[in-house]
This record gives C-alpha cells, sequence and structure tokens, in this order.
DNA sequence: ATCACCGGTGGGAGCGCTCCCACGGTACCT
DNA sequence: AGGTACCGTGGGAGCGCTCCCACCGGTGAT
C-alpha cells in the first residue's frame, strides 16, 4: 500500500529535493528554475535542467496546488446535457478550440456537468472550495444564477455567448447579428422579397440579436419588415415545423425563410415539403450554424457558420488573462473583455 | 446551509483543524467522519458532522491528494480530435453516462486531449506523474501504445471499443455482432436477398465482428454468403461512395445494402440516387450508429443503435471497481473484467 | 576605506490533509 | 485480581511543493 517511505526509493516519482541533491543545487533554486524565474543564473539552470532530465522529473500537482493556493485547472461547466447543445457540432468544435489552446500551457481541463439539482449543488461545493482557477461558461440561460455565484465568490469565468447586451462577466460570441444580416442580404440578392424569419427562443440574447439583423437588413435595402414574416421557434424541430406552418397559413406568399438554426430549418423543410413547396424554387431556405445536418439535408442547406473552434480558443485565452491578472492581486483594475468573432455564410443549394 | 459567520473571516476556506476545535474533537476524528469511517461512535460523528455543516467546511483536495497519494479524478483521453468520432452524437453521448454516473461519486472528470505528438507527450508525462487514478479510453486504434503504456504503469483503465478479441484492457463495448445480425435479419425478412454490406474499417475490431455478424446472420437464414456482395468502407462519406459505386458495377442486382455506418450510408445513398435507385423500393437502405444523419435522410434511414450513454455509465462502474480493487494492493488478483451491450434496431423509412 | 545595494542562492516554515502509533477506557477472559 | 483484547480517540510526522527571509560575495557610491 504504497506506504510512506515504501515506495519512495524504488517506483516513487522523483522529488524537486531529489533534484537539487543532483544538480547540486538547493530547493529553492530548482524551484525557480521550474517556475521560470529569472533569478537564476545560466549555469545553475543548465545544471538543474539536466538534473530533471535525467531523473525524469515531474513536478507533483498536488504538492504545488497545496503551497502555491492554486489548481492549474479550469473548469468547463455544461448546463443540462440533454439539450441540443450537446449533440451538436457546437460542443465538439468548442472543445477542439479549448484542447488546442489549452495545450500550450500547464493548465488541465475538468468537465463538470450542471444539469440536475444535485450536480448543481456539487458545482457550488466545487466552485466554493476553489477547486479550479477559471470557469468556461456555456450556453447559459438569462436566470441562471452561476454567473453571479462565480463573481461573488471572485472567480474568474469566461461565458460563450453573453446573457444579455449588459452582460457583465467576460463573454465570447460569434457575431449573431452580423449573421443574420448575411443570411438576409444573401436572399434579397437571390430576388427573394418576402422573406421570413423563425426565431430562436427569444430569451437567449444571440437569439434576439439575430432577429435585430433580419430586421435590420431589411431596413437597410430598403424593405418594410412585415411582422407577420417573424415567427418565434425555440431551437427545436418540432418548433421549426410549428413555425412555418403558422407562416404558411399567414403568409402563403412566402419566398425565403431564415430560420434561426438549422434543426428548426430541418424542422420548416418537411413542412415546406409536405405543402408542395419546392426548395429552392419556390421557397429558399437558410439555416443558422452550419451543422451536419445542414450538408447531409436534401437539397443541402445554406447555413451560417459560426467560428466555433476559434470562440474556444479565444474563451481559453481571456481566461487565462484573467487568471494571470488576478494573480498579483490588482483587484478589480480591469477593463471589460470581450470577444465577437465574425461567422461566413456557407451557401448550397437551398437559396 | 451556508456557513454564517464563518464565511467571513476572510482567511478563506475552513480546515480540518478549525472543525474539530468547533467539534471539541481531534483532526484525527473529524478525518475518519469525513471518510467515513465505522470507526467512531454515533455522538461524535453527529457533532462533527454539525460542525462541520455550520461551517461549511469541504475538503481541500489538494491536500488530500498530497497526503494520501491519490487523486481522486479519472482522465477521458480523447484521440485525433478531427474525427468523425468527436462530432457525431458518441462523443456527447457517452460523455452523458460517464458524467451521471460520476456525478454518484466524489470523482472529478479529466479531459485530455491526445491528437497531436505533443499533446501525445503531456499526456504520457501526466501519466506518469500519476496525476489520475485511471484512465478510460475511447476509439483507440489497434496499434495505439497507449494501452501499453498504460498497463505498464499500472494505472486503472477501460477501454471502449475493444482493440481484438484479445483485449487485456478492460472493456466495454456494443455487440456490433448482434446489432449486425438484426440488421440483416431485419433486410431478409423484408424479402431481400442481394443484400451488401459496406464494411468499416477493418483495423477496427467492431468493424469485423459486424462482419462476422452479417455473414452468420445470412448462413443462418439459409443463404450464401457472395463475397462480392461485401465492400470494404473506412467509416467515411466518400468511402461510402465509392463502395456503393463498386457495389453497383459488380452486382447491379443488389436489392439491399447494409452499411458500416450511418455516414457510410449517405454516401451511399447519394450513388443509388445517382444511379436512379429509389429507396426502399429498388435498394434497401440500412445504416448502423442512428445518428443525427439517420433521422434527417431521405428518406429517414433505419439504423443499429448502440446504447453509447449506458456504455459510459458502464466505463465509470467498472473503472471505479478496477480502482478500488488496486487500492488495498491485492495486486493482480483480478478477473478480466468485460461489458457488452445489447443494440437495437431502429427502423424506419429506408428500409 | 566604509556603506548600501543587489543578483544569486539555501533552506525553514508552512499549505491541509492522511496515516499511524500511542493512549485511556471498557469488557471479557483466565 | 491481573491480563488481554479491543474500542474510540488525539495528535505527531510527514506528503512535495512554494514562499520568503537570511545570507553571501561583488558592485558602485560615498
Amino acid at each position: 500500500m504504497a506506504g510512506h517511505g515504501a515506495r519512495s526509493r524504488s517506483g516513487g516519482r522523483p522529488t524537486l529535493e531529489e533534484v537539487a541533491a543532483r544538480a547540486g543545487v538547493g530547493r529553492g533554486t530548482v524551484s525557480r528554475v521550474i517556475n521560470g524565474s529569472p533569478r537564476v543564473s545560466d549555469a545553475t539552470r543548465a545544471a538543474v535542467e539536466a538534473a530533471v532530465d535525467e531523473l525524469g522529473y515531474v513536478p507533483n500537482t498536488a504538492a504545488r496546488a497545496l503551497a502555491a493556493n492554486r489548481t492549474d485547472a479550469i473548469a468547463l461547466v455544461v448546463p443540462e446535457p440533454e439539450t441540443r447543445f450537446f449533440a451538436e457540432p457546437y460542443f465538439s468544435d468548442m472543445l477542439k478550440g479549448v484542447g488546442a489552446e489549452l495545450s500550450e500551457t500547464e493548465m488541465q481541463l475538468l468537465l463538470i456537468f450542471a444539469g440536475s439539482d444535485r450536480e448543481r449543488q456539487r458545482l457550488a461545493q466545487y466552485l466554493a472550495a476553489h477547486r479550479v482557477d477559471g470557469v468556461l461558461l456555456v450556453s447559459v440561460h438569462a436566470d441562471d444564477p452561476l454567473p453571479d455565484l462565480l463573481a461573488q465568490l471572485e472567480i474568474p469565468a469566461v461565458i460563450s455567448g453573453p446573457r444579455s447586451a449588459a452582460e457583465t462577466l467576460t463573454s465570447v460570441d460569434s457575431d449573431n447579428y452580423g449573421g443574420a444580416r448575411s443570411a438576409v442580404e444573401h436572399l434579397l440578392s437571390r430576388g427573394r422579397t418576402r422573406i421570413a424569419h423563425i426565431t430562436g427562443r427569444l430569451d437567449v440574447y444571440g437569439a434576439q440579436r439575430r432577429v435585430d439583423g433580419y430586421r435590420e437588413a431589411l431596413l437597410d435595402a430598403g424593405h418594410a419588415v412585415d411582422e407577420h414574416l417573424i415567427q418565434p421557434g425555440d431551437f427545436t424541430e418540432e418548433g421549426g415545423r410549428r413555425a412555418m406552418k403558422e407562416l404558411l397559413a399567414r403568409r402563403p406568399d412566402v419566398d425565403a425563410v431564415f430560420a434561426g438554426s438549422d434543426v428548426m430549418a430541418a424542422g420548416a423543410r418537411q413542412v415546406l415539403r409536405e405543402e408542395g413547396r419546392v426548395i429552392p424554387d419556390d421557397v429558399a431556405l437558410v439555416g443558422y450554424d452550419d451543422s451536419a445536418i445542414a450538408r447531409h439535408m436534401d437539397p443541402p442547406l445554406t447555413s451560417v457558420r459560426q467560428p466555433i473552434e476559434e470562440m474556444g480558443r479565444s474563451m481559453i485565452d481571456l481566461l487565462l488573462a484573467e487568471i494571470a491578472d488576478r494573480r498579483p492581486a490588482t483587484s478589480r483594475g480591469l477593463e471589460r473583455r470581450q470577444a465577437v468573432l465574425a461567422t461566413e455564410l456557407v451557401t448550397r443549394a437551398s437559396s
């Protein structure tokens, strides 16, 4: 049972002290070298590095965390695992970006689920215990208490998809407004004039911004906005179906639909087909997210691509900056950080 | 529940010692209570628990890890983030299961990417430093050195998708053989007789097992296996296209295709449509994975569903058992653990 | 010459926990 | 009665690291 002195000499990992002995220096000096302090002579540094290599020394994270009161870990908090969010490429793409950026550092990534009440309670304990240096928040609802908890505990955090225009947390977002504009402008350029919009859940800020983009693209092109062409959806396929039916009932002459998500576009497509409307001849269709569904739809769906992987990278960058800033306890001298990344319209046969 | 006056003391979280003082007992006793040791009287336990509640005590993981030489963390190693694996629901579903099962415990989940060489090297260091109590391995190639490294370091590990019939690691798998059988039996029951199979990469054990299931389902139904109807694919859409073209060239009278993945089925469908074959009238099509693509394909694709979430749960169960077994240093007295979970055929319009 | 200073260094003092030994007490033997 | 067996309990001794203070010798200023 790995007793205290038991495995120390045989199989155990070398310690700082052993490296120090080997390099003929003190413990403090080795620590300085490991942590990249500049206050070490070149000769000493070289000797220590040699010893580290020879012994295959790897710092003990637990000891470091205990002594330095930091964890070198950040948490990615995933709310409601059962939603579309999790199944969409969104999550994995973001993770890809996060992972890539993180691999440049010594930080480790913790995945924390906060779906059930039980999980959320555990999370609160977790944060209270300061077991991570920072937190990444994704797809958070407007009324979620988590951001406030983080602010109160003074734990650095970055949120993807700000909750409102007045988001207080550092945030990363894609340009929902611009993305929506580009979709509508594209449809206009294809000669469509009666362009409907199936919105996402309007308590999601990004969905609101897409509506804004839709409106202003029309206005800027000299078209009036017909409120009957704006139909609220909820990001689900069934919601897309319902919205499309409603639209067709109200404005049978609709000649284009901009859906706030690919999934809703898929629902809309089903209804259009059932009603005998040919895509894109009768009705052009544009989605949002550029997910796998878009590529595999029949016809393939024009969609707005978000740079999700870059958003992941961005989140890490901002979070690390935030953590670094807080280290020397400069207190709250930080300006509010924010990143908004550009979207791209991927044109396919549906429009 | 929230610590009242305790929290206001600026000095940070309460320690074991403070809890002990408050409860009027020694440090060791509090430790025993926290860790659920039975060697504590009921009265003492109650007093300690009260003190814990009042102070809002949460154990310091770093200190515990340092003293006890364990981490209470397990790692999920994700190889090659760029593959289909990551984008498919596979990953998120598995994560869902893993998360659900893990939330019953105190363990935390680390996500480690092992795509690039750099990342793999970091991973090796990680493992060498024993920074996790156990490892979850997913979608590992047959020639990956990782499993051997884990065995050598004696780190408990569970692999999803064994690399071969002789897999030495504890493994969790879905019943690829049975899944393939059910697909073929279904096609036979629909009166199809010239059933082709587009295989996955045959260096993947699961893909081999699907071929086995395909063969034996035919044989058991009294049909000969026509090797010309077995066409190797590679799990990609383009591979599915190529395979389908080849099949049509060789056996134009094929009346059903069982593809080893939905993505390959999507490729096959494109070719079938290009060649004017109607699904399912001319050719029935069955996929594997029951992914989003299957539901959104036109016509919707019959597919074999794997209980991925349960596989995730299973992996955790097995890993925790393995870790627990290793704790009292019973050495290698463990039988080889293995779990194989049943699949389910989801019938849709394509067959 | 003296003094102040500074870069480079060694090592003590913890960080908060677990492990384990020692200890007093009770219960049961001989 | 003494002995032996436990219980439940307290607290010392670390775990491997960072932090920080003291120290040393070499500068440049006085």
